[in-house]
DNA sequence: AACGCAATTGTATGGAAGCT
DNA sequence: AGCTTCCATACAATTGCGTT
């Protein structure tokens, strides 16, 4: 099969290829839509020409993609670390929302743009594209890494939180202790994921998250837990709000406020959370 | 009294979509 | 049609308040 372009196809193809491909989202296009478009265009079937089409819509979309400003470099990126711990809430407070959502899904977008590989969107001939994308890939990690105090994820993560999840965890989460031990014999059943997930990961704490559970190293719940031993033992709630927890040294020491609140308290601890390394 | 929900994050899994 | 890849979602522990 592949019959090959002549010159005159060729440059046909590369005119309309080209108008294809700047008026679509590279980002989503695909090979096949283009050449879909190509057929369109013609109003011929190209299929005999499939291979040779190919070839050039992938030289077209290299050319192209070169030719468009390269990838918002970044600079920051991550940076914006929107719960920088303490203090920085004034940074989101002091903007309009509205440009902070801006600068949200702009990041997002971005990010998208820098994590999508579209592998198979773009197939094998991006190669040279996919290792400029790990390179800044990795780059940004290193950003964050560097960075030192991070969330991990706490604020990156552009899915997080996009939707509320219709969470009805409950009547089985509630069980789920019990389940888990039936779980062995009964194993027909969907099989869930076995225990050993994000929540028993462990994490070496800041020194002054340490100080507060007496552990360097420890699972995000079992850090809730050792906290709210503490709390208990002092008598730390509010008693007004016993969701208001009233901080005393060692509790300001890391989370660095008077009070605050039990839902945000577990969210600052993950400041505290840092990945073990091997 | 019992259950749902709120917040946090990492992992597993099922489904969907695209490509060959 | 089969394979690959990506995305969305459930779930794990913890507590206290609010609703049914």
């Amino acid at each position: 099969m592949a019959s090959q372009l002549n010159q005159d196809e060729v440059l046909q193809y590369t005119s309309i290829i080209d108008h294809i491909l700047k008026t679509s989202d590279l980002d989503t296009v695909s090979r096949k839509k283009v050449r879909k478009g190509l057929e369109q265009q013609l109003g011929k079937d190209l299929s005999a020409q499939k291979d040779a089409i190919k070839v050039l819509i992938e030289e077209r979309f290299d050319a192209i993609a070169d030719t468009l400003p390269s990838p918002p470099p970044q600079s920051n990126g991550n940076d914006s670390g929107p719960d920088g711990t303490n203090g920085v809430k004034h940074e989101t407070d002091s903007k309009d929302s509205a440009v902070v959502d801006a600068e949200l899904e702009d990041e997002v977008s971005q990010e998208i743009k820098v994590s999508t590989v579209p592998s198979k969107k773009r197939s094998s001939s991006m190669v040279e594209d996919e290792d400029a994308r790990l390179a800044r890939e990795l780059q940004a990690q290193e950003n964050q890494l560097a960075r030192g105090r991070q969330t991990r994820g706490g604020h990156g993560t552009p899915k997080a939180k996009p939707k509320a999840k219709p969470k009805k965890k409950s009547s089985t989460k509630v069980k789920a202790g019990d389940d888990s031990d039936v779980d062995t014999e009964d194993s027909n059943a969907p099989k869930k994921r076995k225990a050993g997930g994000g929540f028993q990961k462990e994490f070496n704490l800041s020194f002054a998250l340490a100080d507060l559970v007496g552990a360097e190293r420890m699972s995000r719940p079992q850090v809730v837990k050792k906290l709210w031993e503490h709390i208990k033992a002092n008598d730390l709630q509010e008693p007004t709000d016993k969701r208001q927890i009233r901080c005393d040294d060692l509790m300001s020491a890391v989370f660095r406020q008077s009070s605050v609140n039990m839902f945000q308290m577990n969210k600052l601890i993950g400041n505290h959370l840092y990945p073990i390394e091997e």
